[in-house]
DNA sequence: TAATTATAGTTGTTTATGCAACTACAAAAT
DNA sequence: ATTTTGTAGTTGCATAAACAACTATAATTA
C-alpha cells in the first residue's frame, strides 16, 4: 500500500461531484425557509453584493457571483419582481442597467444576515482556521486552473 | 488586527455560497462536451454509483449521490430514455426498481472516465495531498455539522 | 465618417433541484 | 387479521443553471 496516496481516486472525484455544495445549499434554503425568508439563497448571493456596494450593473453582479448573464438576468428579474431591486438606465452607457436597492431590499439585510452569520457558524463548527484557510487556498487554485485552461 | 482570524466572514461566506462548485460544475460538463460526450454532469454521477455496483435501487442512488428520490427519478428517467440504463422489477420486493446497466451503458464507462479523471487532474494540479486530504476533513466535518442539525 | 468589433442585457430551450403531495407496497403494532 | 406506520417511487410546481442566439448600444479601426 502507498501511504503517500491517502486521497484516492475515489476521495478526489466525490470533491469535485458537488455533494457538499448540495447538501449546503439544501441546509441554508432551510434555515431561511425556518426563519421565513423568501428568498432564495441565490437571491441571497445577489442582495450580498448589493448591500455591500449599492448600484452596480448587472455584469458586476454577474462577475461578482460567478454567473453568467442569462441567470444573473433572470435572478434579478425575480427581486425586481418581488421588490428588492430596481434596474435602473446608466446616464452615460445606455447598454447598462444599474441595480438599485430599494428600501424594501435594503431593510432586508438585518433579517437576512444573522440568519446567515448564524448557518454558517453551525456549518463550520468545529473547524479551525488553519483548516478553512487551507480550503481557501485549494479553491484558489482550483479557479487558476481551471482560467489556465481557457 | 487580529492575526489569529485569517479567514474573514466574507470568506466563509465565499466557501459556502457554491461558487467554486459553480465552476468546476461548468468545467467538467464542457470537458465532457469537448470529448463529444452527450451526458450531463449529474447523469455521470448515478452512472458513476452503477459502474461500481451495478442493480442497485433507485434510492440506494439517491443515498449515494446525495439527492432526494423526486431528482434521482428524473435523471434515472433520463438516462433509460438514452438507453444507459433500465429499471427491473425486485423479486421480492414489488416496491423496489432496481436499476441496471444496459451493454451501451456499461460501454460509456471507458469512454468518460479517462476525461473526468483528466478533468479532476487538471482541477487539482498543483495541490498536495495534505491539502486535499484537510479538504476531505472539513467536508466531513459540514457533513456532521449539518446532521447533527437535524 | 462608415464599417467592424466588442459589450450589456434578454429570450428560448433543455436539464436539474427542492419541496409537497401523492400511490403502491411492506413491516410493525394491536 | 386489521390497522397503522414506514418506505420506494412518481408527479406537480417553482426556481435556477448552461448554452446558443438574439437586440441594442458603445468603442475601435480603416
Amino acid at each position: 500500500m502507498d501511504t503517500k496516496h491517502i486521497i484516492s481516486t475515489e476521495d478526489r472525484h466525490n470533491l469535485l461531484t458537488g455533494r457538499i455544495f448540495m447538501h449546503v445549499s439544501r441546509f441554508l434554503g432551510q434555515q431561511f425557509k425556518a426563519n421565513d425568508i423568501g428568498l432564495t439563497r441565490e437571491q441571497w448571493t445577489i442582495l450580498v453584493v448589493l448591500w455591500k456596494q449599492d448600484g452596480v450593473s448587472q455584469q458586476t453582479i454577474a462577475d461578482e457571483t460567478g454567473r453568467d448573464k442569462p441567470s444573473t438576468t433572470r435572478l434579478i428579474d425575480n427581486l425586481e419582481k418581488d421588490g428588492y431591486i430596481s434596474r435602473q438606465p446608466d446616464a452615460k452607457d445606455r447598454r447598462l442597467n444599474i441595480i438599485v436597492l430599494t428600501e424594501k431590499g435594503k431593510a432586508l439585510e438585518d433579517k437576512i444576515m444573522p440568519v446567515a452569520n448564524k448557518t454558517l457558524e453551525t456549518l463550520t463548527h468545529g473547524l479551525t482556521e488553519a483548516q478553512l484557510l487551507t480550503v481557501k487556498e485549494v479553491f484558489a487554485t482550483i479557479y487558476e486552473n481551471i482560467d489556465a485552461h481557457k
